[in-house]
DNA sequence: GCTATATTTCGATTATTCTGGAAATACTGG
DNA sequence: CCAGTATTTCCAGAATAATCGAAATATAGC
C-alpha cells in the first residue's frame, strides 16, 4: 500500500469535512440518487429547502473538494456527484479500516457483487 | 434498505465531521494501526506532536461521536478505535455510493475476501 | 497524606464555518 | 438591448471550532 503523505491525509480530512454537515451530506445523497443525470441548483435547493446563497456556498465547498462537478446548461447549472472522488474516499476508509489494520472485517460491511 | 431519518443523517454527518480534521484523522489512523491494543493519551500526543489540552479536546470529540473508546489503566487513559462505529460509517458510505444509487462500482473499491 | 505522573478541565483567544439578504453576473428569448 | 430567470458573489452577523497555557483532578506508590 502506498504511504500517505501529509498532503494526502489533509485532503481526505477535507473531504470528510465537506461531508460533515447535514445539509451537505443531504446534497451528496440527493445527487447520488439522481445519478448520473444530477440536478440543477434550483432543484436541489427546492428539494432540500435551502436558500439560494446558502446552497451556493455548500455546492462551492463540495466542488472545491471535488466531490461534485458542475456543468452549465443554458442559464441552469447542473451538478452531479463525482463518483471517482467518492470511490477514492470509500477506498481510503476501507483501506484504513480493513486492509491496513484488519480492525474491521470487510465481510461485515459489504457483500461483494 | 432502511430509510434514513434526519437524526441518522445528522449522526453520520457528525461522524464525518469528527474525521474531517487532519489531527483527528491522524489520531484515528494511529489507533487503527495500534489496534486492538490502542494507545494511551500520552503516546498519541507524543507520536503526533499535539499539546496535552489540544489532544484532549480532539479525543473528546472522537469519543463523543463514538469513533473511539477509552478505558482507564491506573493513571493512564487508553484509547482504542471503535471498530463497530467505523464499520457502520464505512457501510453507510458504501450503501450510499454503491447500493443505493449504483453510482460507484464495488469492485473498483474493494476486492472481496 | 505527600509526591509524582497522566490527563482533563478551565479560560481565553483566534480562526473558521454557516447562514442568508441584497446586489451582481450569466444566459436566453424576443 | 431589454426583460426575465438562474445562480453566484458580496457582505456581514452569529455560531461553532481549534488551539493551548495554566490550574485542577485522578491515580499510584511510598
Amino acid at each position: 500500500m502506498a504511504k500517505l503523505d501529509s498532503a494526502q491525509i489533509a485532503r481526505y480530512a477535507d473531504m470528510f469535512s465537506a461531508m460533515g454537515t447535514e445539509p451537505r451530506l443531504r446534497i451528496v445523497r440527493l445527487l447520488l440518487t439522481a445519478h448520473p443525470e444530477g440536478l440543477v441548483a434550483g432543484e436541489i435547493g427546492e428539494e432540500l429547502d435551502i436558500p439560494n446563497s446558502t446552497l451556493s456556498h455548500h455546492l462551492d465547498k463540495l466542488k472545491n473538494e471535488d466531490l461534485i462537478a458542475m456543468q452549465r446548461e443554458g442559464t441552469f447549472l447542473r451538478y452531479t456527484a463525482n463518483t471517482s472522488a467518492l470511490e477514492e474516499l470509500l477506498g481510503f476508509l476501507y483501506a484504513e479500516c480493513c486492509t491496513r489494520s484488519n480492525a474491521v472485517e470487510p465481510k461485515k460491511v459489504l457483500c461483494c457483487r
